[in-house]
DNA sequence: GTCTATATAGCGATAGAC
DNA sequence: GTCTATCGCTATATAGAC
């Protein structure tokens, strides 16, 4: 069990979000800020940190430099901005419930389907790409997108395979290993490649075959 | 001793290195090509390809950024050689011998120490991130990365893995993907947390607890 | 607050002397 | 073959008009 909580990661942020016209003045347009916003999103994902300029930035929001540097002090906080917003952004739409009729391994693959989804998008691979270049130079966007993203995700599913525990569907000791070990396995060796640029990702038949494995051999590791 | 044969990558990526003080004229320093061949691969592997300039890899290498120009053409060349001579200075030195007494677990333990030494190591996470942002502008470069590290271990531990089979002592179906996954699992959260930075390598306690974790869950799941 | 135009700096690549 | 000095380009950041 590990935390990095410390430095209230949330709070830091906060203003280079849309959610603050604070200052002296008059407001400045949200319009436009949410403009700057997004084509900073998708450049900074696309090209990375030094091949994206400000004046690119500038140009697909349709807005002058100068406002890009008004709304945002500099690249650097830009940036920031960027990766933290599309970190919150990704929402991973899984359903970690157990009903109770509900065979496992059917929950197992529903839920390893919707994971294999999410990791082989374009932008969640971009998203990655990113974070494991700069977030060595800046601890701060580590933090952020794994809080908001991976982890989340596997408290959900280590809260999933304790009730598995208790209901002695399976015999799972540390959850919380358990789960890292489950998506581990899912992402895999195709996702690792896929990442490296080495190979495209898999074809929905392919990638069905790699859940229902990954599952089969879940089950037979931690079946009581 | 591995070969990676295919697509003859290596004859590509010959004229910059060591080997070759061909064409006309005097023959140029070899002292001072594997001087600024060194540099290149410490600086790119910790800046960065963008923020490594050539300057910095002249001043570091002790010479003029000319010689460095006349020995590599250009940037990308001297990064492409840069990189070509980490992945092939990589040479994991992993034990895939199964010896008729030794006990499988302890195989298993071995091997996944090794492993887990070699991708904790700063180097291999520099050599990982730094393919992962530049594999996809140049597929050439993932392919040498990946032909001459991961792959050359997996195919290594799918033979031996076989052998396993063979013998009785596991039911291995697919000892390809077995292997994938047994790597996998390997590397796991730590490894993940570790390339994205949001977390240190394992201290050797930690790593060798998370080894056992793995040999036994891979031998819970392939147990005939 | 927003725009056009510009100052300043850093880097990749080259010309010419030794 | 190697060095010093320099060109040409690009990008960050800013000054002044509306």
């Amino acid at each position: 069990m590990y935390h990095v909580h410390q430095l209230e990661p949330v709070h830091v942020l906060m203003p280079n979000d849309l959610t603050a016209p604070v200052g002296p003045g008059r407001p400045k347009d949200l319009a436009k800020r949410q403009a700057i916003l997004e084509a900073a999103k998708q450049l900074f994902l696309t090209l990375g940190y030094a091949s994206t300029s400000m004046d690119a930035v500038a140009t697909a929001a349709g807005v002058s430099k100068l406002t890009v540097y008004s709304h945002f002090t500099d690249k650097e906080t830009l940036f920031t901005a960027a990766i933290s917003a599309t970190c919150t952004a990704q929402l991973p739409e899984l359903i970690f419930e157990l009903p109770d009729g509900a065979p496992l391994e059917q929950v197992l693959l529903n839920i390893g389907c919707g994971f294999q989804a999410l990791i082989s998008s374009e932008q969640s691979v971009q998203l990655t790409r990113l974070i494991m270049t700069l977030g060595t130079q800046d601890p701060k966007l580590s933090q952020i997108f794994f809080e908001a993203g991976p982890l989340r995700v596997l408290r959900e599913m280590e809260a999933l395979l304790r009730r598995v525990d208790q209901r002695g569907l399976l015999r799972i000791e540390h959850p919380d290993k358990a789960a890292e070990h489950f998506f581990c396995l899912l992402k895999g060796a195709p996702n690792y490649r896929l990442l490296l640029g080495y190979a495209p990702a898999l074809d929905a038949e392919a990638a069905q075959a790699h859940v229902e494995e990954v599952v089969g051999m879940f089950l037979s590791a931690y079946r009581p």
